[in-house]
DNA sequence: CAATCATATTGAAACTTTTCGATTTGAAGC
DNA sequence: GCTTCAAATCGAAAAGTTTCAATATGATTG
């Protein structure tokens, strides 16, 4: 944990529905470009764009053969990501919520 | 798996560094806004903001007593967003990559 | 009940994202 | 070597996000 902006650099292309939609297409093996556009009323612009905000936050892999890019998941971004919900679902030591805030001295009282 | 939007809009709110912070900081327990708000640089409105969209995609609850407002983490949105992450990593029947795009029709052999 | 304090809301400026059509690149086939 | 095809890049328009200062709300305290 820690390193918050490339987590926030993954959720963000997991932040829009259409390319958690490839991901998910994605999860089950590789697919060319032109399956993934198939199945999606945009345009290939619009699409080469999406899946280059996935590749660059590593959670996508591009293999181009000839005149086809090939795309899969990379499951070590993935595993990696999946990582931070267990962190945040789990105790820990040296937290920001042992030290107190001056502000709020007291309130926990109020229960 | 399915409800894409849904999930998109909650990996949206963790899309930005300061909202991955501030979930990873009430991971060990509830935290009132003032005490939040202590641990960064930034306005008490923008603050005010960031919570409600982490509260509007349920990863966080807020809880008010008198002048105060506490927030704490939904459990339930995040061990649902986890599988997320479960599902995109395991083998499924009936996935699109089983159904033929007709533009890619032997491409499978140049490996 | 007026003042104070913690948050929320509003409105505006700056910045980023989404999308498209047009164009470019680069491989394959004739 | 020209044509075709798949994908990437460019440039622009529209929509959405981030942030702040100012103001509103509503509970608590004197």
């Amino acid at each position: 944990m820690g390193d918050y902006l490339e987590y926030a650099r993954i959720f963000k292309a997991l932040g829009n529905p259409k390319r958690a939609m490839i991901v998910d297409m994605l999860s089950c093996g590789e697919l060319c470009a032109c399956m993934i556009l198939e199945k999606f009323e945009m345009s290939q612009s619009t699409l080469s764009h999406h899946m280059k905000l996935l590749c660059e936050c590593g959670l996508v892999k591009g293999r181009e053969r000839g005149k086809w890019t090939y795309y899969s998941l990379n499951t070590d971004t993935i595993s990696k990501t999946k990582q931070f919900f267990c962190d945040i679902t789990s105790a820990k030591e040296n937290c920001i919520c042992k030290e107190g805030a001056d502000c709020c001295k007291g309130c926990d009282e109020n229960d």
